[in-house]
DNA sequence: ATGAAAGCGCTAACAA
DNA sequence: TTGTTAGCGCTTTCAT
């Protein structure tokens, strides 16, 4: 009873079997054969080779010669938020293509989490680092910076820090929906939120505030604690009961949106109404809810192609990423107008996308 | 300008300040000090000087010199679907608690994608694999066996090879799905699935020709081809229009029975009263759709903790993968009744969940 | 109780 | 054109 467990091809193998030495198989697979003035045929007798008994080189020594993994850190809020999954699906696919690998994985806005995230890419030697920053996170991401290390942020960015990002013009999306609201002639909005402090949801605020000043309504903004999943809804039923003479809310999440909805639906409340509905961020359940929700939604793809490239160009050029500017790129929003905020159904314009 | 890129710490800088050798350096950091008789006193003054200077071993060195990398290859279908986000999230947890971090990839059910990942996890030497097989992937996972690294398949199995695998009873819920809706009334029950052959989806179905046969009642199976998803919603819509005769129908999987919302929401048809609906796998939309979907739910949880389980337990004891017999999983899932699949409101139970 | 030194597999500068 | 060789940073045996 051999327990025959199949020991790896290395490169030493494969020159030995070729009698060539080990440089010459290296040169050739790194494509220098040209530069190092090996023969076209030694060159592809290699490649046959290589092909033939299926060697792959161990990436490990590979990094830890060169100091390149050629993997990209992706640090999300929530892997398994559709907004960012659908983010993170298209940078890999990009990725992919030119040859990165993508690893990641969720903060769940926890700053401690996110830290320790950060510092497991570090020990990875990940060779640049895409982030959905959480709050508190500037001096990690400083001390990457000071490696000289490719750092992208997206959705959100800190102020004080000098650094790539990617982010949507929220400010506006809002103001915009506030505005189609009271257009709609509902003229009491309500505003849920989170209690971060974070740029988007600040910028998010504004827009809403912005649009009411202008028409001379009051606000009504609740600032959820979303540290405690387990009282969120809570939070909202007491909200909404405390303000029924609202006659339409805002989410400026999607995943507010959610529990808004199940409030909604529990307290037997009609979408528009009794209650016109939009939600920040599409989904699924927004398209498919009945009455549909109005949505202020985001440039998905194009929120992807920017980080990716981004990211790659520096990868590719190696700069000083402490005395090089910085880039920064604000894409629009753009307002999906569903059942969920029109007075009636006659209004409802053909493009629900 | 000077662009201070800081360097690394390395073990030799830690063991020259403090005036020792590498070894016990090394020795003491991987927790052999004692049996290696190096002095409590310098022991800790080690210690203290790593923590002080903030020193991290170089990963990819300790992996290449000790061939473990502590990394462990999650392989699933489709990180964004809710059940596999699900758990990976709470596979992650555990594995990082116990020292190992996760890398997952999604194959969308694309076997030479899923093979491109494996390739890929093999290149990075993860230590172990999870994975939910698409079909065709016998060779590959054969391929690792014979590496004698551990595997563990879940969601479903590929029935000639000789693998770790955790899988729920799908036929028996779906059995139980269709005997519910025959007791509510439901006559003419309709079955839309995928036309894939993996083993999950013929058990599901087979539970639920099972339930017709026993009550003599017509099948009505629908097998969408989901590789061109831009087809999947007409399929769904000219099956539901040609079987107006039945009072209700099952899907087979989450997202085919978001299509179908859709289009029975765009076919004006009422749940239940038109068409009952039932779901396998739970879902924020089916919680929160009006009415609330009726759903054959699986054990996350417990699935999440058997497959850590079973793989962390091979890591920690080397066995001969070829020889050693595997352990195979077999988990119930419940049924969640909820509005679409009752007759009255009034015969509801109050465990909506 | 501690140190020297041999690799892990690969790349690339330098020699020949 | 091709071969030799010195590391990349770490672990661990063996000698002291």
């Amino acid at each position: 009873m051999s327990s025959k467990v199949k020991k790896r091809t290395l490169i030493h193998d494969i020159a030995r079997h070729l009698d060539v030495s080990i440089a010459t198989v290296s040169l050739v697979l790194n494509g220098k054969a040209k530069q190092s003035r090996i023969s076209d045929a030694l060159a592809q007798r290699v490649l046959a080779y290589v092909e033939e008994v299926g060697y792959k080189p161990n990436h490990l020594a590979k990094s830890l010669r060169t100091g390149k993994t050629h993997v990209i850190g992706l640090v999300v809020e929530d892997i398994s938020n559709p907004f960012f999954a659908t983010v993170a699906w298209l940078i890999e696919k990009q990725a992919f293509e030119r040859g990165y690998r993508i690893i990641y994985c969720s903060t769940d806005n926890d700053t401690s989490k996110a830290k320790e995230l950060i510092s497991m890419f570090q020990d990875r030697h990940v060779d640049g680092y895409i982030i959905v920053p959480s709050e508190g996170l500037e001096e990690q991401i400083s001390t990457i910076l000071h490696e000289n290390i490719p750092v992208v942020l997206f959705d959100r960015y800190l102020p004080e820090l000098p650094t790539n990002y990617i982010v949507v013009d929220g400010a506006k999306g809002m103001y915009e929906a506030t505005q189609h609201l009271l257009d709609q002639g509902f003229s009491n909005i309500a505003f849920v939120t989170t209690d971060s402090k974070q740029t988007q949801m600040e910028a998010r605020l504004e827009g809403y505030v912005q649009a009411l000043q202008e028409h001379n309504r009051p606000q009504r903004i609740k600032r959820v604690d979303t540290t405690h999943s387990e009282n969120i809804l809570a939070e909202i039923h007491s909200f909404i009961r405390e303000n029924r003479d609202c006659d339409a809310i805002i989410f400026s999440t999607n995943y507010l949106s959610i529990y808004g909805l199940e409030v909604i639906t529990q307290q037997k409340l009609r979408i528009p109404e009794d209650l016109a509905v939009v939600s920040y961020d599409d989904h699924d359940l927004f398209r498919l809810y009945t009455p549909a929700i109005t949505v202020i939604a985001q440039p998905i793809e194009n929120i992807a192609k920017n980080v990716i490239d981004i990211l790659l160009n520096e990868l590719k050029h190696q700069t000083d990423r402490q005395t090089t500017a910085h880039q920064t790129v604000v894409l629009p929003t753009s307002l999906i107008v569903r059942q969920s905020s029109v007075r009636s159904e006659v209004q409802l314009p053909e493009s629900t996308k």
